[in-house]
DNA sequence: TGCTAATAACCTATCAATAGGTAGGTAGAA
DNA sequence: TTCTACCTACCTATTGATAGGTTATTAGCA
């Protein structure tokens, strides 16, 4: 059974795709008309302008990852295990998509958008941030990750090593990186 | 003094800049035209189409970036502090220009370029792998690093983290992450 | 219940700006 | 006189955006 989105809801679902493909300078309004079936013209209806629509894509993108992650880091398995289910995230993206992570694709194209984009897209990275730390700071309470680690720096690390790894991964057509990168990178953390 | 660039170079020079603030998408001929003081008509004399000039500038990064990193290779310095160069070697660009990696900007656009231009890029990541290998192996051979690290894989994660570490330092105004992440990460691998 | 007014959800048609690209000219150097 | 290194002038396609319909559903009222 398919749910019947709202056409709202399939402008932000084709924008959000043609985004993590293409990038918010690659995709246009006329792509997104032509892909739901509607005029483009239409998509104002909705969202006034290209930087309205790309702020809601970010914003419906941030709280869904953030709902997906959660979930993860509220397990009670090992913080290796958490971490290793957080990267998979993004090497299904890449696997079944082609896709990259929406907000490391706008994060590059910074320069391209509006500060009310780019505050949401650094909000991403912070939530994203301050997730990963507190995992790594259970993980070390529970004795399995090496005590001597900053939890914030190596946040900030993985998270890098995640968007990058997507990034060549996709580019060479090797999917599989991704969880390779992050593996090395939990096992060296490891107690 | 400063050297006078052909009116080739300065469009290798003024398109490399473009692509690496703005993405491939995000700039224009007329973009180089005005900041080198020629008409965009006159571009087309020197690189034929849009992809001939980015595939130009590509091949250039490619033999300068090269040509740094094999420096760096070269030296007798210990592996870490190799690494830790190789990453300031990023640091550097963002931080003096608030410019991203050429090759990780065109990667993340790859669906937008022709595949000449991809297969430079490719090449561009295998080079940089294959040199970082090199010196893992090296340090490993002079016992500073673990020696169950395996370098191929170690050389993939590094310089994805770099590539990540470079778009996050960006948006969020913090480019001295760059080495915080490069040093976390050689930290862990020295034995 | 039956009529009307308003609203939502699109559409057609069009716009000015910008994109990459081309044809053909021109001035100066070799 | 030929070649290099540009230029002017232009083209077609596409961009995000706007104005002003049209249609169907809904709300309010007599």
């Amino acid at each position: 059974m398919t749910a019947t989105l709202s056409t709202r809801d399939q402008i932000l679902d084709c924008a959000q795709g043609l985004i993590q493909t293409r990038g918010y300078n690659g995709f246009s309004f006329r792509d997104i008309a032509n892909d739901i079936g509607i005029k483009s013209a239409s998509i104002h209806y909705y969202y006034p302008g290209k930087n309205d629509l790309a702020v809601a894509v970010a914003a419906k993108y941030r709280a869904d990852f953030m709902d997906a992650t959660q979930l993860l880091a509220a397990s009670r398995k090992p913080a290796a295990e958490i971490l290793s289910a957080y990267a998979s995230l993004f090497e299904i993206t890449l696997k079944s998509e082609n896709k990259l992570c929406l907000c490391g694709m706008l994060a590059s194209e910074v320069n391209s958008v509006d500060p009310e984009l780019r505050a949401e897209i650094r909000h991403f990275f912070e939530e994203q941030h301050e997730l990963l730390a507190s995992v790594i700071s259970n993980g070390q309470s529970k004795g399995e990750i090496d005590e001597h680690l900053n939890p914030d720096s190596f946040a900030k690390t993985f998270l890098a090593a995640l968007e990058g790894a997507m990034i060549m991964a996709r580019i060479n057509d090797t999917p599989s990186d991704i969880m390779q990168a992050a593996h090395l990178i939990i096992s060296l953390i490891e107690s």
